[in-house]
RNA sequence: CGAGGAGUAGCGCAGUUUGGUAGCGCGCUUGGUUCGGGACCAAGAGGUCGUGGGUUCAAAUCCCGUCUCCUCGACCA
């Protein structure tokens, strides 16, 4: 009976998505909302997934040659203003610090919105000869933009995210490091986050506002929207041109060195809960899980159960994995929907039976199914076993379900249509400004990301030759 | 900024029509019995009813003002 009630304290699944994500990150104690509007406060057990995601990421960025290092947060207001469509797309959105120290500041001073202007700053000093190139750096860092309508982890006026920003030399080196850390992107998504993503490059419209090229990863949610979960963007020599980021060359000549960035947010934390999600909450991956194990102890207070509890636990922590045991007076009960609401990948049910006959009894968070059988002495090879195949069925059902949502579109209606049922839609686009905007007026879907090869005759708007095929869909 | 809705205990809400002792559920505290899918009993703590004014013997309730929040729209590399 009071399971049923449960279940209804979080909103349904498929008839109200966005009700169910917020529940979902407020029942479970993800997040708080802060008292400025648009802000969120990140509780330990959310902030603990964003560690995780930073480890990866960062063994990732060792890997590739790029280092972390830290900016201010305070940018002087004419910064902003050197590269010219930059602050024209960033302008709307910045908070300006315009009083410190008990006196009005004599310049402005802006939150960061986004580092490319002070680390162009910075570069500018650095970079004076063709050895100090390639240069590559990453930070970790908050960043805020004023949005009017907001979302926890999906748009927060302020957010956690990395931002790396590398000079190369020749065009072809950054340009090649901007598809190269899209491709590192894409592999993150799909063995930590277990996450199927789109990845291509954004049109015009949808690039960042001072880049030459954008490219971007956009993952599937539930409700069949999409949410760009990590963008890369070439710079050209925008802003190198901007903040006099010169170097002598090899041959002796001054000149400019080429840029580029790239990004992921907090905001992948929201793409986890909403592409893995249940209706019990949260389904998280293995590798991202602040908890990999839980162990919930039954009949806690019969001699020797705790102690079990602990021994297996500890056996567990050795082999490597997150292990945490539940010996709150809660009812067993109460602790299975605790964590299942929570997301813990395995759960495993520890009493006196299983003492006696050395079994080992688990729940899988994925399928939601006890199996036993395995052997309490074997635990190691079993748990790691388990979670291994739970990281590949998560991504394998997430796969199977965006691959049989991507349809195709031959006019705006089929589109329309397309985007309604909760699919991307993949059509063909002549590249025209008009015919994106028109898509966006009629079907409220934007091109997210363009595909590598046009193999499309015409666009789905006007009908003339097609330059591109485009994933349409509407986005988060 | 446009349209709609809501402000009463930590959370969710009832009470407002018809003015008359501040209520319920969950949570929390203490003690006890429980524990293989959200257990139960007993006792207890906790509220300037968003806010300012007005009407009245009396206002959560009626009137006027004001603030905040939510949903949808617009906006959002």
């Amino acid at each position: 009976m009071a399971k049923e009630q449960f279940v209804k304290e979080i909103a349904d699944i498929e008839t109200d998505f966005p009700q169910w994500y917020t529940d979902v990150v407020v029942k479970t104690k993800l997040v708080d909302y802060g008292p400025v509007k648009g802000t969120m406060v990140i509780r330990p057990y959310a902030y603990a997934i964003w560690e995780n995601i930073q480890r990866e990421l960062n063994a990732r960025f060792r890997a590739a040659g790029v280092e972390n290092a830290y900016f201010p947060l305070l940018i002087p207001m004419s910064f902003m203003t050197k590269e010219a469509e930059h602050v024209e797309g960033f302008a709307p959105e910045v908070a300006v610090v315009t009083h410190a120290g008990g006196a009005k500041l004599e310049e402005p001073l802006v939150v960061r919105p986004t580092s490319e202007t002070i680390i162009g700053h910075m570069y500018g000093k650095w970079v004076e000869s063709w050895r100090d190139l390639p240069l590559r750096l990453n930070q970790w860092c908050n960043v805020m933009r004023w949005e009017k309508t907001t979302r926890p982890f999906l748009r927060t006026s302020e957010f956690l995210w990395q931002e790396g920003h590398s000079v190369f030399a020749s065009a072809e080196e950054a340009e090649e490091e901007t598809l190269a850390m899209l491709r590192l992107y894409e592999e993150f998504a799909k063995t930590v986050l277990c996450m199927p993503v789109l990845t291509g490059r954004k049109t015009e419209k949808e690039k960042f506002a001072g880049a030459v090229a954008t490219y971007g990863m956009e993952a599937m949610m539930h409700d069949g929207k999409s949410l760009q979960s990590g963008t890369t963007h070439y710079m050209g020599q925008n802003f190198a041109k901007a903040f006099g980021v010169q170097f002598t060359g090899k041959d002796g000549v001054l000149q400019y060195g080429y840029t580029m960035s790239y990004g992921v947010s907090t905001r992948l934390i929201g793409a986890l809960i909403m592409t893995h999600g249940d209706s019990r909450g949260l389904v998280l991956p293995p590798p991202v899980a602040p908890v990999q194990v839980v162990i919930v102890p039954i009949a806690q207070k019969k001699e020797g159960v705790l102690a079990a509890c602990e021994e297996l636990s500890a056996r567990l922590t050795r082999a490597g994995l997150r292990v945490k045991i539940d010996d709150t007076d809660n009812s067993p009960g109460w602790k299975f929907n605790e964590w299942e609401m929570k997301g813990v990948p395995l759960r495993i049910e520890l009493g006196p039976r299983d003492i006696e006959s050395g079994k080992l009894t688990v729940f899988r968070r994925d399928t939601c199914e006890k199996e036993d059988g395995f052997l309490l002495a074997e635990a190691e090879e079993t748990v790691k076993g388990l979670l291994a195949e739970i990281s590949a069925s998560l991504y394998a059902r997430a796969q199977a379900r965006m691959e049989e949502r991507i349809v195709g579109a031959s006019s705006l209606e089929e589109l329309l249509e397309g985007v309604d049922g909760g699919n991307f839609v993949r059509a063909g686009w002549c590249g025209e400004r008009a015919c994106e905007d028109k898509v966006k007026e009629f079907a409220q879907a934007t091109a997210r990301v363009m595909d590598t090869e046009c193999d499309l005759p015409t666009c789905v708007c006007c009908g003339k030759k097609a330059k591109h095929a485009v994933f349409f869909a509407r986005a988060y």
